[in-house]
DNA sequence: ATTAAATGTAAAATTAACTTTACGTAAAGG
DNA sequence: CCTTTACGTAAAGTTAATTTTACATTTAAT
């Protein structure tokens, strides 16, 4: 499973420390959801997709994007 | 946090087990979850939704729903 | 060169999700 | 009555998410 955290959090201009802050978690669970080393509980989704102003599947891919059609 | 998986499998004609068993989880898991013991992994609940054809937030319920106004 | 901010790694500890096993109850059908 | 099916509880065990602490690296500014 893949997800944008990065992306996002860079679009929104926020450092690993803010983000962390406003999801009420560590910084090492930003890294490590970045990094891709976990996946979040379906809470903390809830509360990333939130900070993006966006669903979770937006956030978060499931699938296997469509490269070709 | 609340969901609608008893209604779901209830509406999707499915025994706890039958869900269970397509969502690769124990039964207990089915139990815990309708029983709003624990919140389910992000993949978890994508696959929730997936099995009742819909999106992670058509079966979780984060915000108190509007109840009037 | 030094400081500070942002990012990263590593590892041990804690908490929460999930499994496994075992047992209890109620409804439906033989 | 007996069996089967579906739902439920309880508790112990395993795995994965998350925290905490400590330290390393890079980049930008002084």
């Amino acid at each position: 499973m893949q997800n944008r955290i990065k992306d996002l959090r860079t679009i929104y201009d926020l450092t690993q420390d803010e983000l962390a802050e406003r999801l009420e978690v560590s910084r090492q669970t930003i890294i490590s959801l970045e990094k891709g080393r976990y996946n979040p509980s379906i809470m903390l989704a809830y509360k990333i997709s939130k900070v993006f102003m966006c669903r979770i599947e937006d956030v978060f891919i499931f699938e296997e994007e469509e490269k070709n059609g």
